[in-house]
DNA sequence: GTTACTGCAAAGCTTTTGCACTGTC
DNA sequence: GACAGTGCAAAAGCTTTGCAGTAAC
């Protein structure tokens, strides 16, 4: 664990509830700290936490992919994702969650013995129009 | 609807089961079918089909986006997707498919109503190692 | 000395944009 | 003639790679 490793898990670990940073938006937060720190370390050490499973890794389709933190290191609890493909913001929910969890759980269960896959994660995300965008679509 | 659009629907439309065409896919098809089509607008129909709702996008986090018809204009039902993050391989399944949809509708009109959103469509993936992948870890 | 990690610059990829050309109404 | 649709080439954007330098053991 180098500095530059220790620098981009202070920013992650430090990420307001509703920020989903970008590879950059790390990059920039971390160059706030350590000026010397480059790009390509954010998207080494990036993929080094994914494989370690400590961070996951999204798209929302908006081009860039986002990164947070896996359960168990945030102080928030399981979540999903909401997003609005007008302004692309992200909104994480958790309600139902629990009925989520169980189910995706069950066919997890399911499709790992159907198809001999070692499941190590999944994604649930909803796509719509906010408020805000329906409204200045008009 | 013009020549070239007429093609890339013809692709599509003929698209094989477990077939996941990204857009340098379809291109190669569409121009064995008629050489004179160009890649942009490949891109330009997609978006337009997407827009339309005839087609939904995917990423499957290779970098590049898939396309698949949407339900209605396909043969199978409503499926979800498997994807084995060792050598992309993308299976879709249906299992507790309905279970899903019932549960994943509930949500959809719990997010909608509490966030404001008009929501459109949703992703769910589950993620993990295929037999063979996980044989030749090792 | 070997090894792991680094920044910088360059390259790689998919996707988008500019522009002139074509055909249609 | 306005307009929508097109191909080609160039640009854009995010991400990865090559390479030489540095620090740690």
């Amino acid at each position: 664990m180098t500095e530059g490793r220790e620098v981009v898990v202070r920013v992650l670990a430090g990420v307001k509830e509703g920020e989903h940073l970008s590879a950059e938006d790390i990059f920039l937060k971390a160059h706030g700290i350590n000026p010397s720190i480059g790009l390509t370390s954010i998207y080494r050490t990036l993929d080094l936490l994914v494989q370690l499973g400590l961070i996951n890794k999204f798209d929302f389709g908006d081009g860039r992919a986002r990164y947070e933190m896996a359960d168990g290191s945030r102080v928030g609890k399981h979540h999903h994702h909401l997003v609005c493909t007008g302004c692309g913001t992200i909104i994480d929910y958790d309600d139902f969650i629990d009925e989520e969890l169980k189910l995706l759980n069950k066919t997890e269960e399911g499709l790992s013995s159907k198809f001999g896959f070692k499941i190590t994660g999944h994604i649930v995300q909803f796509y719509g129009t906010c408020r805000r965008c329906a409204c200045s679509e008009r």
